[in-house]
DNA sequence: TTGCTCTATATGTCCGACATAGTTATTATT
DNA sequence: AATAATAACTATGTCGGACATATAGAGCAA
C-alpha cells in the first residue's frame, strides 16, 4: 500500500464524475464496486467521496446511493473543482471563456479598489513583480520568457491583494490559472513586451498616487492589450459569439 | 448510535477551530481524544475532519498531526465556511464588513453585465420578484414584511444569475446571507419601501432595454438607499473606519 | 386504489489491527 | 564532545469485517 492513495482515488473518482456525458445516469457506483475498482478498502473510497461531498459535487442518501449534483450545486469557487472542470469537464471550454469574461470585467474595478486601500507593502510587493517582468522583458523567447510570465501573474495577484479584501484575495487564487494560461497564449514580441510593461507600470503609478480613476483607466489599457493580442493570435474566424442570448 | 453524527461533529470541530483564540497553538487534539471527546468512533471523527481539510481548513500530516492552516488558506468563498466565520469567527465583523464592501462595489456592475446578457426567462425571474416585493410592499410591519425580506433577496440573486456566468451566479450564493442580514438591519416605513421597490424597478426596465449604462446607475441608487438608511439606523459615531491603511 | 409490512440495498458507524510517515530519543562512531 | 546512524515513539493512513440505519421497492391486505 502507497502513501496517500485517498488523493489519488479522489482524483480517479472526479475524472469518473466530470467526465461522464449528461446523458448517462448521475448515479455513481457504491461503494464497495469502487473499492474493488481502484483496488482499495471502502474507508479509502469514503474518504474520497467525502472530499467530493464537501466541495458540493455530489451527494450522498443513506439506503439509497451517491448521485452527482447539478451542475449549478457545484463549488467552482474552489480552486481544486476548477482544475477538474478544466481538466475533464466536457465543457470545459465554456469555463474557460466565463472566467475570462469575469476577468475581464472585474479587474478594472480591482485596480480602482487597490488604489483605495493598498498598503505600503502591498506597493512594493506590485512593485516587485513590476520589477521582474521589466527585466526579463528584454530576453523574451529565451527559457527567460518564463519568469516573465510568472512574474506577470504575481504583477496581477498583488493587484487583487492589494484591495486588502478577503473576497479579491480568493478570487485571484481562482483565475490564477485563467490568467496563466492568457498569457501563455499570448507570446508577445520584444516591442510589445516593452509597451505591456510600461502600461502595467502606469497601473502601478495610478495606486501608489492613490487615484482610483485613473487605476481603472490604466487596467483597462491593459486588458485592451491583451485583447488586442487575443484578436491577432486566435485563428482569425474564431470570434466567440460570447452571448447566449441575443434573441 | 443516531444519524448523521458525522455532520454534527464537523460543525463542534469547526466551533472548536474557528473560536479559537490567536495566541494559541494551532495545533488540535489527537483523532482518538476528539473520539473519546465527543463519544463517536474514530471514523466519524475522520469524516468530519476530512471535510474540513477539502475546505482547506486544516491540514493533515501523517505521523505528525492536525494543524490550523493559515486564514489566507481558508475557503472563504464556500457557504459553510462562511456560515462557520460569521458564527464562530472572531473576525466575524471584520469578514461582514469585507463581504458589504464587495457587493457594494460588484452590485452595478453585474447590473450592467445583466442587461447585456440576460434572457427572457431571466426577466421574467426578476420581475417575479419585483411583483412579490410590490405586493408585500404596502403591508410592512406585519408578518408579511419578511415575505417582502425575501422577494427582495430573489430580486438580487435573480439580477447576479442574469449574468449568465457561473462565477457570478456562485457568488450570490455566497453572499446572500449577506445581503439578508443588511436587509433585515434596515427596516423601512411604508413610504420607503415604496420608493425602495420603485428604485428596484428601475434597474428591472434598464436590463430589460438591455442598456448596461442605465443599470449601472440605478444600481448604484439602489445601493445609495441602502447606505443612507445604514447610516440613518446605526449608532451615530459607528461610521466604520473601513481603510485599513491610512498611513 | 390505498396503506401497511417486509425485504433488499447502500450508506453510516463502530471496532480492532497494522502500515506508514514524521518526530524524538538513543546509540555508535569519529 | 559533536555528529551521524539507528531505534523508539507518535499520529495519521489504510485495511477488513461487522452491524446499524435510512431509503426504495415488492408484496400483501383492507
Amino acid at each position: 500500500m502507497e502513501s496517500n492513495n485517498s488523493l489519488r482515488v479522489t482524483e480517479h473518482i472526479a475524472e469518473l464524475v466530470f467526465s461522464r456525458m449528461s446523458n448517462e445516469t448521475n448515479l455513481i457506483p457504491r461503494e464497495v464496486d469502487l473499492s474493488r475498482q481502484f483496488g482499495v478498502s471502502r474507508s479509502t473510497i469514503r474518504a474520497a467521496l467525502q472530499t467530493l461531498t464537501a466541495k458540493g459535487i455530489i451527494e450522498r442518501v443513506s439506503g439509497s446511493g451517491t448521485r452527482i449534483r447539478p451542475m449549478t450545486c457545484w463549488n467552482i469557487l474552489d480552486h481544486e473543482v476548477i482544475g477538474w472542470v478544466s481538466k475533464y469537464g466536457t465543457a470545459a471550454d465554456l469555463l474557460e471563456q466565463q472566467l475570462l469574461d469575469f476577468r475581464m470585467a472585474i479587474e478594472p474595478l480591482v485596480a480602482s479598489i487597490a488604489a483605495q486601500h493598498a498598503s505600503i507593502q502591498d506597493l512594493s510587493a506590485i512593485e516587485h513583480a513590476l520589477t521582474g517582468m521589466a527585466n526579463t522583458a528584454q530576453v523574451a523567447g529565451t527559457w527567460q520568457g518564463k519568469g516573465h510570465q510568472e512574474y506577470d501573474i504575481l504583477f496581477h495577484q498583488s493587484i487583487y491583494r492589494a484591495t486588502n479584501n478577503v473576497v479579491w484575495s480568493q478570487l485571484v487564487a481562482i483565475l490564477a490559472p485563467s490568467i496563466s494560461a492568457l498569457i501563455e497564449k499570448s507570446h508577445l514580441g520584444a516591442t510589445e513586451l516593452q509597451l505591456s510593461v510600461s502600461r502595467h507600470r502606469e497601473v502601478l503609478e495610478a495606486i501608489r498616487l492613490r487615484q482610483p480613476d485613473k487605476a481603472y483607466a490604466a487596467a483597462v489599457r491593459v486588458l485592451e492589450l491583451t485583447k488586442s493580442d487575443l484578436k491577432r493570435t486566435d485563428s482569425p474566424m474564431k470570434n466567440a459569439p460570447s452571448g447566449p442570448s441575443h434573441s
